[in-house]
RNA sequence: GGAGAGGUUCCCGAGUGGUCAAAGGGAACAGACUGUAAAUCUGUCGGCAGCGCCUUCGGAGGUUCAAAUCCUCCCCUCUCCA
């Protein structure tokens, strides 16, 4: 196993903060070691912020070390005050459920299930049960409320209102963490940045309980220059399912990073060495671009596979062109293999009927269709704003689609200057 | 339980009877400039069959020609007291 993993999680900026890295460093060089991570079962995907645990549970897995996700079925009926700035609408135990299976599924594309070498547990396994009184009496006698409120997550909330209920976050996280070095001898807890106080009630709970020495890691947020949590855009969050953003959206996101971004990126959410991540974040001017370039290219190959990245590069690069045609910049990214053939494009496609298109159609009903807008009145606007293009010619006004503005069954139509929509028609 | 303050359009935040679809800022979107960047400038920013209609100012009623603004009840949050 690799001794360096701990090093090498620095090194990329992963973690934030630790209790007491001497020892945990020891312990992650001595021997394979447990560590778990929470995921909250809020959607029936993950996006793109949930992408840094994953990242360094595929670190800690490839070094040797065995990932325990935690689904947080049980918590997830508690709702976490940590980051948030309001009570947070309560989920169904039959959506939890639900939504937990997506995210299982999602998780299995990036570490490895097989031999129990990554283990996926509900929470709501042990939490669900529990008895009110003898938790009372077994656990919270544990806990000071002193000491709990002078935790960053409660001070804020202190403010402006904070229910019981969320206040008993904390103790089921960590109570969660004790569990599990109890049955899984998992020592180590990883999270957000937010996650801090979580994390360190459970250390506590567990020295507590068991005499045993745990571990805490929480990893950096990520946020844009403008202060507003990592990965959204106009259309919402940047999930990982392919159904809720599409390949190319997805990499388009990186590729339309900020230059001041690309090493932080690159070092967090790529497996390319960090001395290469320095020498292309330290690209002048355009050629910054194909930094970006191979960014968006590592994150889409991760998440949709290489294929899917290829297509999506080839597409950008023949819409926008190439940052680095001649390949003179190096890289170990499979980026650099990839042939870029003029013609090819995989855009979103919408699929139309002749049917549909002969009952009256217009422009504006197009772009609603696409989803490239989300009101009539919206699209008006992207077209007296210059906005529009239809096949490539600036669309001044409304007018009725006919069969003449397909070329070849195809037309396709633009809002802004990235992004796109094919419509083919069939039948 | 008592006293006070407050709930406004994605967010912050003005607005106390008509001129309010609601100031200002942020975010977002489009255009210009560029490198599919940043910064900057300009425009837009509830919906619809567009100069008119509909829905919105915690919820439900009411007063009025007319309400986000007044009244009643209810829900929620905060502060102080018990």
């Amino acid at each position: 196993m690799s001794c360096q993993v701990y090093q090498e999680l620095i090194e990329r900026g992963l973690i934030y903060q630790s209790t007491d890295a001497e020892n945990l460093q020891k312990l992650l060089e001595q021997a394979p070691q447990a560590f778990y991570i929470g995921f909250d079962p809020t959607a029936d995907s993950l996006h793109v912020g949930s992408l840094i645990p994953i990242i360094v549970m595929m670190h800690l897995q490839r070094a040797g070390h065995r990932p325990i996700a935690i689904l947080g079925g049980g918590t997830a009926m508690v709702g976490d005050p940590s980051g948030k700035t309001e009570l947070r609408q309560m989920l169904t135990p039959e959506k939890i459920t639900e939504n937990g299976r997506g995210i299982a599924a999602q998780l299995a594309r990036f570490l490895d299930f097989s031999d129990s070498r990554c283990r996926l547990i509900n929470n709501a396994d042990w939490l669900s049960s529990l008895k009110y009184i003898d938790f009372l009496r077994d656990i919270g006698r544990h806990f000071s409320v002193n000491r709990m409120l002078t935790a960053e997550s409660y001070k804020q909330r202190l403010e402006s209102g904070l229910s019981f209920i969320e206040f008993n976050y904390m103790i089921l996280q960590a109570y969660d963490f004790h569990i599990l070095c109890r049955e899984h001898g998992c020592r180590i807890q990883m999270g957000g940045q937010d996650q801090w106080g979580n994390i360190v009630a459970g250390i506590d709970l567990i020295r507590r309980t068991q005499a045993t020495e745990a571990y805490g890691v929480t990893f950096p947020l990520l946020t844009t220059s403008s202060g507003e949590k990592f990965g959204k855009t106009a259309a919402g969050a940047v999930w990982l399912a392919a159904e809720r953003t599409s390949v190319l959206d997805f990499y388009q996101f990186w590729r339309n990073c900020e230059d001041a971004e690309i090493g932080r990126l690159l070092s967090f959410f790529t497996f390319l060495p960090l001395a290469e991540i320095k020498r292309l974040s330290a690209l002048a001017d355009q050629a910054i671009n194909r930094a970006k370039e191979i960014l968006a290219y590592e994150v889409t190959a991760l998440v949709h596979g290489q294929e899917a990245a290829a297509t999506a590069f080839q597409t950008a690069v023949s819409r926008f062109g190439s940052a680095d045609p001649e390949l003179k910049i190096e890289t170990s990214s499979a980026v650099a293999a990839i042939r870029i053939e003029k013609t090819l494009e995989e855009l979103p496609t919408l699929v139309l009927t002749r049917e549909e298109l002969q009952k009256g159609l217009t422009l504006v009903d197009l772009f609603l269709m696409s989803g490239l807008n989300q009101s009539k009145a919206q699209t008006r606007r992207l077209f007296e704003q210059g906005g529009a293009y239809l096949n490539e010619e600036r669309i001044s006004a409304d007018r009725e689609v006919t069969e003449a503005d397909f070329k070849e069954q195809k037309v396709l139509i633009r809002a802004g200057k990235k992004r796109f929509h094919q419509i083919v028609l069939t039948g």
